[in-house]
DNA sequence: TGGCTTATACTCAATATGAGCATAAAGGGC
DNA sequence: GCCCTTTATGCTCATATTGAGTATAAGCCA
């Protein structure tokens, strides 16, 4: 991502003698706590216009692994990881988040993990194992299919019940406010396909959501997953979500060559929402992110469809410029 | 940021035994190498219409300081390194980005410094020492003024003698193209207030920019920094430029009761661009972020204008509803 | 052939946006 | 008071964007 040419790397932090200063006096390292960095990676693909990521240990696990001495910078080393794991090379890679919570702590009790989280795309992956979909951990979030919906309505009577045995009058409203407007109960809300880690985070609150080794009684479906993993999923889906809006980031996980319709199954399995097919040809036409091959896919059930690519390269001179995309309700 | 009433906290890593599989053979932690965290904050405030970030070494660092083990979090440690510095509380608090490249060696050489930094938002600081103009260190960054103006006009010269000596043609033509959109050169792109830190690892690239230790002949205006501390700055101004342009971040960083030409002044003097005033006060209005108090600033040289405060909390309930600024072009 | 599918072109109304005009209400100099 | 400057605030208008629908094209299959 950082380039560095010309004149080597910036400026590193061990290169330079400590600076003191009145208010920087404890620029001394507190060396006693034991640190651990965890690199864990959300690797997502799509396989027949359904997201999927890239799980170990049964679908219980993230693609996870120890910064290692060896790795250069904490990107190469989740390439490292990933690609070992996956056998080709990964596009995209972004950082997610970084997590240092107090109870994250070593087995010895002695140190501190610190989790550093990435995003990854990847094109395809013929036969290989560990792909899960996306919905098999929240399948509320698929509100284009039946069973996304039916999922929802059992969230809104559990949700319903969870608000209505709190003691504070003025805590239910504000509580019931906010499961209104995440899941969007009733219809002076929509649906913000973006907020999938609130969403996560407010059913753990609520006591819904099962993860490995505690599962309670009135369980919202969706697969568990072990430690924290399943929230550092539903992060890289909301900052997948929230990217594709404005960065041209789904064509990393398109084949070399797709016809429009394809492109759009693509785009409404990730965030979960209807696109209106004639609007999402015009904006994508009208902005030339894609060219067309010359070929023609005959396979489309009717009349056939114009093959296009992504013209990624002549636009990355005038990079950044960002891409709409026609998202709306049903 | 992340609420834990009702079930506790998230499951932790250091709760369950290791799981080992197939693809996860490598659990086993790597712990000859020493690790250490330092957090870095960006403290931005808005002082006389002048957005300010905090420092200390006079202006050659930002805030930081370890981890320490009496930390709940990652936050928790950066709020309390900011509130020992500042003295008055944060109100935004996000994580910016995590630095661990390989040239980030402790001064042992024999361990790994890895930096998270993070943006904090503050409202005033009557008097405290250490605030200095964002336009200090990124003078090309405000093309509102002259001063900035005149600054790309010595960027343009500059870089484009830079692509003037490479031996290549094609790596000419291309870096050419970065230089041309990334710093509006010409009338065919348009700047991107958001691309703060692009453009300065651009003139890094270049050798143009001028960091505590190496001064080149021909640097470019602007304040240096110690260690990579400016080109965090960098990443947080983008951050920010980014975020009040669909969240209602702004009125962090505003007094309680304001005129909107105080609120449009303010954004104005973050992004660095012109905004139309008439299209600006029919944007915040349509969208209830901000309501009347009763009150007139009677100061304004003109007409008297109305006071107004941010009603955030009325919309909380629906919360996450973005805000639309009409942030363009002169 | 008609009936099904999907592809592609085009229209239309509602809304949003960029830009400007006009008026209101203060202070200051005379 | 009158004129001038300054800022505040209300309103208009042309254009661009967006949501939604209609119409036609071109394949398959019974």
């Amino acid at each position: 991502m950082v380039m560095r040419a010309g004149r080597g790397v910036l400026p590193g932090i061990g290169k330079c003698t400590p600076q003191t200063s009145g208010l920087h006096d404890t620029s001394v390292f507190d060396m006693t706590t034991q640190m651990m960095i965890e690199l864990i990676a959300v690797l997502t693909a799509v396989r027949d216009d359904v997201p999927q990521v890239m799980t170990i240990d049964h679908g219980r696990l993230l693609p996870s692994g120890p910064l290692e001495s060896t790795h250069r910078s904490l990107q190469a080393g989740v390439r490292a990881w990933v690609e070992r794991q996956t056998g080709h090379p990964i596009g995209h890679v972004e950082q997610l988040y970084t997590f240092a919570d107090h109870d994250r702590l070593l087995a010895t009790g002695q140190g501190r993990l610190i989790a550093i989280s990435y995003l990854a795309l990847t094109r395809s992956h013929a036969g290989e194992t560990g792909w899960r979909d996306w919905y098999d951990y929240f399948p509320w979030e698929n509100c284009k299919t039946d069973e996304g919906r039916d999922c929802l309505a059992i969230i809104e009577r559990l949700l319903c019940r969870w608000v209505a045995d709190m003691g504070n009058a003025a805590v239910r409203v504000r509580q019931w406010q906010r499961c209104v407007s995440l899941f969007a109960i009733g219809d002076m809300v929509v649906w913000n396909d973006e907020l999938v880690l609130q969403r996560y985070e407010l059913l753990y609150e609520a006591g819904l959501v099962a993860e490995a080794g505690c599962a309670p009684e009135n369980a919202v479906p969706g697969q568990a997953m072990h430690h924290d993993h399943r929230r550092i999923l539903a992060t890289g889906m909301a900052r997948l979500r929230a990217k594709i809006r404005y960065r041209p980031v789904v064509f990393e996980l398109m084949p070399e060559e797709f016809t429009l319709l394809q492109l759009q199954r693509v785009m409404e399995s990730l965030s979960g929402i209807h696109i209106h097919k004639q609007n999402f040809r015009r904006l994508i036409m009208q902005q030339q992110l894609v060219e067309e091959t010359g070929g023609i896919e005959e396979n489309t059930g009717g009349r056939p469809a114009r093959l296009y690519r992504f013209c990624g390269e002549v636009r990355q001179a005038r990079q950044f410029v960002g891409t709409k995309i026609p998202l709306f309700q049903p």
